[in-house]
DNA sequence: ACCAGTTATTAGGACAACCTATTATTTGAA
DNA sequence: TTCAAATAATAGGTTGTCCTAATAACTGGT
């Protein structure tokens, strides 16, 4: 099995090539916050469980695996970003968090929030269930305390 | 700082006492996962840390510090369970997961998670909520398509 | 075509958390 | 009370990830 870690690097070299085309080390020691050795330590790893292609002074590129697993890692942590802002989590506190938690969590548990976020996002009352939520983090009162208790959704 | 183990360690302590009263190395290690020397390694280090009064072969008790610690984590752990059985997590998923994600995370991430929960549940409709997020989950729709577009929360 | 500055790699260690095998201590049943 | 079984502690290793310091390889401006 995979690593944590691995995954981290696998997901921030795909960022990487997306972002400018090609990976170099220092690119992902930035965006991890790593120094330099460790990410080589790590590139020598994945590159022999064919994950990446690593050359010396010559690149890195994710393999047909390396990709499917880094997509998967960015799919789960844009289902939390997402439901982190969803419920007012301040952009850059859900941006780390969701790196945080993105990885371990069953797929069941992750199919969950991306239920929710879609159900919420779709919602016909979408914009009015963001408003009632944020009034009630403001007040911890709902907007409608009696009269609507028939109404759905 | 304190690491994500040694907030393990000190949970489990807690709902160790909680149940039974006192600590023997056994438990915390059945607890989990990991065989008694871990816990005896742990043990030393977090006495030294100030977190439980250790004693060889004579039990181990949280300090008031240690007792903090391991209720803030716990309390974490619950705000996230009841997020995760409110999106229709299985209830093992949810403790193991919630296990897993409850370290790191910024407090306004968990303060807006517990604000998630006590907003659906407190909610005047809060049942039909439940009920339509369900139908979400299994059938991709809306009750509630176009006629209620007014509805609130 | 050179070499200074930048980037990458290697060598060698530190550290946290875990393990197995061994030894010591405690405890309860005969 | 004794001693066998249960429990706990120690000794010594392994693994994964990170580091610093030293070395090597690349690259662009002259």
């Amino acid at each position: 099995m995979l690593s944590r870690k691995a995954e981290d690097y696998l997901e921030a070299i795909l960022n990487i090539i997306d972002e400018q085309g090609y990976v170099r080390v220092k690119n992902v020691s930035a965006s991890l916050n790593v120094k330099p050795p460790s990410v080589v330590e790590m590139l020598k790893k994945l590159d022999k469980h064919g994950l990446v292609r690593y050359e010396k002074h010559n690149g890195v590129k994710l393999t047909e695996k390396g990709h499917e697993i880094a997509l998967a890692v960015k799919d789960k942590h844009n289902a939390i970003k997402s439901f982190l802002k969803i419920i007012r989590v301040p952009d850059k506190i859900a941006e780390r968090d969701a790196c945080i938690i993105e990885h371990g969590l069953d797929p069941k548990t992750i199919t969950q929030v991306k239920a929710l976020v879609e159900f919420v996002e779709t919602s016909p009352v979408y914009p009015d269930w963001l408003k009632h939520f944020e009034t009630f983090c403001e007040t911890g009162k709902h907007v409608c305390e009696k009269k609507d208790h028939n109404r759905k959704n």
